[in-house]
DNA sequence: GTAGTTTGCCTAATGCCTTTAGGCAAATGC
DNA sequence: GCATTTGCCTAAAGGCATTAGGCAAACTAC
């Protein structure tokens, strides 16, 4: 029976295509068989199970995400970087809608450990140095425009924004603006408990 | 056959519990069925198809979720309403994983036209009122406190921000302190385009 | 080049999930 | 009470995930 030459990583990637084909959730070890033209037991030789085929895929879609946002923030400072990179996940996940989602998918902590969202955490943290925040406070910071990022992206893609004025492109643009304003101005801590 | 006394809306709740249990990507017609004690193919006379009891749970846990933001911003204004509403969507999410996922559930349009997804556009500008913004950035800060909610949220529902100093607990209040400074300082509308 | 070993392909088989069809009897309506 | 509707069941079919074992290509060592 000659080789069809399959490797885990071309499987990776055709599994990354699919998912953007017909969405993360109907990826499906029998469908990228199909893909490949092989039976769907042979795919077993590469990977452990469905699962793992996620996670490859989802590792995948980090890596390549984590790299379009080094690029894009590369020589850049403040508010300019700033909407670069969030430019970056919002391009990504209108570009790439499956991939996207893998990278939302969730990994066991061993798979994260060694997955690219350290690097996602880096380069956010990397913006800030253009704006005046101390250490903790860039944390939070950080948290709060990953959250952003993620979400406003997350809810856009899934419609909530529909078709309504003014449109989700403008809101985008005043958020970045927005966000910008409040790392410029970020306050300081409250004096004591805050709420809960 | 003695009838079970099944019902569309208790399958519903059955199916939020269970989603609750074991996660909403595992609920299945099947594990449904054994939970009620019946066979699989009985709950087709409630149910249309497995979608159907996913879009059904989805339908329910946004109910739920605009219930209780309701009950919280009730009576509140500016700040105060701020922290209570983001702190019902993050207590929600982490009382109740399984149906936190479900309201996060692509509906299709007709069910999302349905849903009570209005009614949380309509709670988080409500507690805008509190702020001076013209009607357009109204809608702008409507998304941007929607995506930041949902995606702070579940990055750390994920983990995202792991057993890391400082606890996402601060993070959260941290962030909440600054958007509140942000929606009493939101900035004017750029002269030209700004960006792409 | 040859022999032994490893590896990647296949088919067969198993089990789980989803769904449909048709039968039977409980429940409902007149 | 009778006719109709409805909710339960079993049987069946198809799809997906996965394992086991066989065969031959590919690799390694001498």
């Amino acid at each position: 029976m000659a080789r069809a030459g399959l490797t885990t990583a071309g499987l990776t990637r055709a599994g990354a295509e699919l998912a953007d084909e017909v969405g993360f959730e109907q990826v499906t070890v029998s469908e990228l068989a199909r893909r490949c033209g092989v039976s769907v037991p042979s795919l077993y030789s590469h990977l452990a199970s469905s699962r793992d085929l996620k996670t490859r895929i989802a590792l995948f879609a980090l890596e390549e995400l984590a790299d379009r946002a080094a690029d894009a923030v590369a020589g850049r400072a403040g508010r300019d970087a700033l909407v670069a990179l969030g430019n970056v996940y919002r391009d990504y996940a209108r570009q790439h809608p499956g991939r996207y989602a893998a990278a939302r998918f969730r990994l066991d902590p061993q798979a994260a450990a060694g997955s690219a969202g350290a690097r996602h955490s880096r380069l956010t943290r990397a913006i800030l140095r253009g704006y005046r925040l101390g250490e903790e406070d860039q944390t939070h910071a950080v948290r709060l425009l990953g959250g952003f990022f993620h979400g406003f992206v997350d809810l856009e893609l899934a419609g909530g924004f529909g078709h309504s004025v003014p449109d989700s492109q403008q809101s985008w643009q005043r958020s970045l603006d927005a966000l910008d304003a409040l790392l410029r101005n970020w306050p300081p801590a409250a004096q004591g408990p805050s709420g809960r």
